[in-house]
RNA sequence: UGGGGCGUCGCCAAGUGGUAAGGCACCGGGUUUUGAUCCCGGCAUUCGCAGGUUCGAAUCCUGCCGCCCCAGCCA
């Protein structure tokens, strides 16, 4: 217990609180339970944080453990997924664990239930569970077979296990009360029947048990202390308490018995839930069904494009896992709904690689610029610093010549009031070379663009007295002569409103995915970014953050992703 | 008169009876060989609304209003 790590948040409080009055002996246990079923995301990024950050400042406990209750929806794709995703966000769990794992515990609890008349096998079929349900405002009624014995209930259940009934022919169901206010106690199932494969017990179990029943027993079973999950699921809060009450694993070690002969060490504990609210992000959707949807229909190029909101898809636009954490640190948890603005992520993003990228010079937009004053064959070789704030980043030899690439849109043939960039006749500095004169502007005989010549004022140099020379603006440049070409993937929001989700005008997130999300150009790098191992991240000076895709690219034919661009003033004036 | 939650600045969010933290965004200014970074300053007399209790209320009480979740043999 570390009375010394202050709350940030009211889980925080309550673990703290709960250390201080020894509610849990003073452990910490958490858990952070994914459903198999597809990929991990931004959203999921939260609960991570949470429940491995909690553990870890607690001097407690963190397990991943696969809900993985119905075969139906599950597959080892994304368990494989999952653990990659969970490692790259920078946690390791204490223990891997499977709802599955406890198949064996979980019916002998049901057999528990039953003995005790805490549930009955109901035959109804499940059109008819949901007349006899009641609405939200009118109280359900008793099934017909809520008054089974439970000698016959256990025979009936004993071959529910045993395969002899079809699937959805009949469910074991907790016997609460059909009036409860709180529907999820109106007899709820525990088990159903579902002839199918399971991708870790295959065929060993033709029946499978509800989420409701499965989590309680699974968290006590593993002495996991606090049991966070979102606020949709406090109205479950009385159902996890009913069964951990009946059931009581703590006080009746036979229940864990199979455990223990496996050689699993068991000592079950009484878990406690809390809820809190799911983290939204506008500009983006983060439902499961959503994201399944986008790849399934080619809307997307799979689970881990760069404008997909999944951790493997922000992974591969190259936002650093500290990033991820840092966002959700910064939203803060709470049981208030909300939506925070992208920016506050992108704004993550950029303070983790302003300190963390080397700078590099590219031109994304080539215009060729000769400097009229050096001779044809001038080669230099220029030491530039990597970091301008960092020296420990080193130094690396740049290429600089007669010919030049510079940004097309760093020169104006038309001055406009604010523009501080290149304009026939005025001054520039080209970024470690000096300042540099527009004398003429080269067009073709469709009076296209096509060159600059300019003057390099050889006084301005690095080193020469001239070299502090104030000029109001420096662009960056590329030596034409030795840079490589490359492949560059401009990433923007996937969709062109905040709120894809709502569909209440009639169209749908389908309708509001933004057509210029992705835009593929070739560029012009210094020649030392052709050393860019896969996934490692650059800033190229004055245009934004680029990671070397971690997928395809190669030495041979470089692919940067461009991450996010600098915050950008002078563009924000503009478009005002 | 179904049950359960939530309402503090544009977006997040502290605050738990003693007189509204912080972050992001935004607006000014400074530094700067990235219109980046960095630095400085500004940014809620007011806490969904209306009453009440109190010397004192965002915090307690009452009544409204608004938003979210629940009727899977999904999780």
């Amino acid at each position: 217990m570390t009375e010394t790590t202050s709350p940030t948040n009211f889980i925080r409080q309550i673990v703290l609180d709960d250390g201080i009055t020894g509610k849990h002996a003073g452990r910490v246990a958490t858990r952070f339970p994914p459903e198999p079923n597809g990929y991990l995301h931004l959203g999921h990024g939260k609960s991570i944080g949470l429940n491995f950050g909690i553990a870890r400042d607690f001097s407690g406990t963190c397990n991943l453990r696969f809900d993985d209750t119905n075969p139906a929806r599950e597959d080892i794709e994304y368990v494989d997924a999952i653990k990659e995703d969970v490692h790259w966000l920078g946690f390791e769990w204490a223990e891997l664990r499977h709802a599955s794992d406890y198949f064996d515990v979980f019916y002998r609890c049901a057999r528990k239930l039953i003995e005790q008349g805490d549930a009955f096998v109901c035959d109804l079929s499940a059109d008819q569970v949901r007349e006899y349900r009641g609405t939200l405002t009118e109280p359900g009624r008793n099934s017909p077979y809520r008054q089974r014995s439970i000698v016959e209930n256990l025979d009936l259940f004993a071959r529910m296990r045993a395969g002899e009934f079809d699937d959805g022919s009949r469910t074991l169901r907790a016997r609460i009360d059909m009036t409860a206010g709180n529907i999820n106690l109106r007899d709820p199932a525990i088990y159903r029947i579902r002839k199918l494969s399971h991708q870790n017990t295959g065929n060993a179990w033709p029946i499978y048990p509800m989420y409701d029943y499965a989590h309680c027993v699974s968290d006590a079973i593993e002495g996991i202390t606090h049991s966070l999950c979102t606020l949709e699921f406090e109205d479950h809060r009385p159902l996890y308490d009913w069964f951990l009450d009946r059931l009581d694993l703590p006080g009746d070690p036979a229940l864990t018995e199979p455990l223990r002969e496996a050689g699993v060490a068991c000592v079950p504990s009484r878990p406690q839930q809390i809820e809190f609210a799911r983290g939204n992000l506008d500009y983006t959707v983060m439902s499961k069904r959503k994201l399944m949807a986008l790849v399934q229909e080619g809307l997307v190029d799979g689970w881990d494009d760069p404008r997909m909101p999944t951790l493997s898809g922000v992974r591969r636009r190259g936002f650093p896992a500290i990033a991820i954490r840092t966002f959700w640190e910064r939203a803060g948890v709470t049981k208030q709904n909300s939506v925070i603005e992208y920016g506050v992520l992108e704004g993550c993003v950029r303070d983790v690689l302003d300190a963390s990228a080397p700078r590099r010079l590219a031109v994304l937009d080539p215009l060729r610029l000769v400097l009229g004053n050096l001779p044809d064959e001038h080669a230099e070789s220029l030491q530039f610093a990597n970091h301008p704030k960092n020296e420990s980043f080193g130094t690396r030899t740049v290429p600089f010549s007669r010919e030049l690439w510079i940004e097309r849109e760093d020169f104006l043939e038309v001055p406009v009031k604010g523009f501080h960039r290149l304009m026939p006749g005025s001054e520039v500095r080209l970024r470690g070379i000096g300042i540099v004169r527009c004398e003429d502007v080269i067009k073709n005989d469709l009076g296209e663009l096509i060159a600059l010549h300019c003057t390099l004022d050889a006084d301005t140099r690095p080193g020469n007295p001239g070299a502090e020379r104030k000029v109001k603006g420096t662009i960056h440049w590329v030596d034409a002569r030795h840079a490589i070409n490359a492949e560059i993937r401009l990433y923007d929001r996937l969709f062109d409103v905040a709120d894809p989700d709502d569909d209440s005008d009639g169209k749908t997130y389908r309708d509001h995915l933004n057509p210029a999300s992705k835009r593929v150009i070739r560029a012009w790098l210094e020649p030392s970014l052709a050393d860019a191992p896969a996934e490692s991240t650059w800033q190229f000076e004055r245009l934004g953050y680029f990671v070397a895709d971690r997928r395809d690219h190669t030495t041979q034919s470089p692919v940067f992703n461009r991450v996010v661009t600098l915050r950008d003033a002078w563009a924000k004036a503009q478009g005002r």
